[in-house]
DNA sequence: TAAATAAAGTTGAACAATCAACTAAATAAA
DNA sequence: TTTATTTAGTTGATTGTTCAACTTTATTTA
């Protein structure tokens, strides 16, 4: 800790983690903006998994996300407008959409990949691997005391 | 780390701590209303500068909150609308909005200290001081990482 | 099979974050 | 002193989160 003076160290967790948050969000969409890309952190965050399972229900997305079904359903609407995704209901059961990547949802994936990359370097530079790592840990525990119930 | 097999475990950064900041809101609404009081997070957020301060202007609360000074205007307007805070303007410098807290407004924030206490013990269950020493200083030095520039 | 319940999504409303453009007041420069 | 610039705050637009209420389709259960 150097500057124990400064504002921050006085700063309770849920103040930091809000903080945090909030600058990271924004580096990150200002990361991509500076390499002509045009997507939020949180539309990356639900374009991975759809990258990543082929043609996911929103449920599913909503479940890997960590986010509620009506956030997902209004950033699939938002992909789709974007022309991103398009959602094809599941043939089986009429209550599901499958969310599927258009190219130009595979080609954004494919730029914005380096962009989180660099965004992670930039957030973790000057911390320790080790850190990093107890600090993961650290979530994830808050995450599980989190959980309901 | 108990469950390596769990969804979590493979969660990157930016996803746990966006998950994390968005359980921490819900949690604390969650045992708010749980105690009859009706309030948010970011409210909360800026209602306690206000109390330490006793009349900050809206800039003094972005600077102190980390918030935008647009998220501060929005958040005193809610505020004020549910009377818990005033807009005063300053004598001298008719640019600048004091903000004072209405008897509702102390009282209110009296009444959310032990509900931010008690939220804060249901986070860091099962956490050691020293793991959470280190998780924030951590966050501290995410967020200087990511200050302009 | 008919009626009740559960599951997947959507919609509306309230709140918050960000950006850009704006007003009004104060300060600096000419 | 007049003009230019900076500062404090607001407004509008777009996006995301939460809750509650809703539709539609599946599944239970009576």
């Amino acid at each position: 800790m150097e500057n124990k003076d400064s504002l921050q160290f006085h700063m309770n967790m849920g103040k930091l983690i809000s903080s945090v948050h909030n600058m990271l969000t924004r580096r990150f969409v200002q990361n991509a903006h500076d390499a002509g890309l045009d997507i939020s952190l949180d539309q990356w965050m639900v374009l991975g998994p759809i990258h990543f399972h082929g043609d996911a229900s929103q449920k599913l997305l909503s479940e890997f996300c960590f986010k509620d079904k009506t956030s997902i359903t209004r950033i699939v609407n938002t992909l789709e407008k974007k022309n991103l995704v398009v959602r094809v209901p599941d043939q089986l059961d009429h209550r599901i959409n499958r969310v599927i990547l258009t190219n130009a949802g595979k080609q954004l994936f494919n730029d914005v990949l380096p962009i989180m990359n660099k965004t992670k370097k930039e957030v973790s530079r000057n911390i320790s691997e080790s850190d990093i790592e107890n600090f993961k840990d650290v979530l994830t525990k808050i995450m599980s005391n989190l959980e309901n119930e």
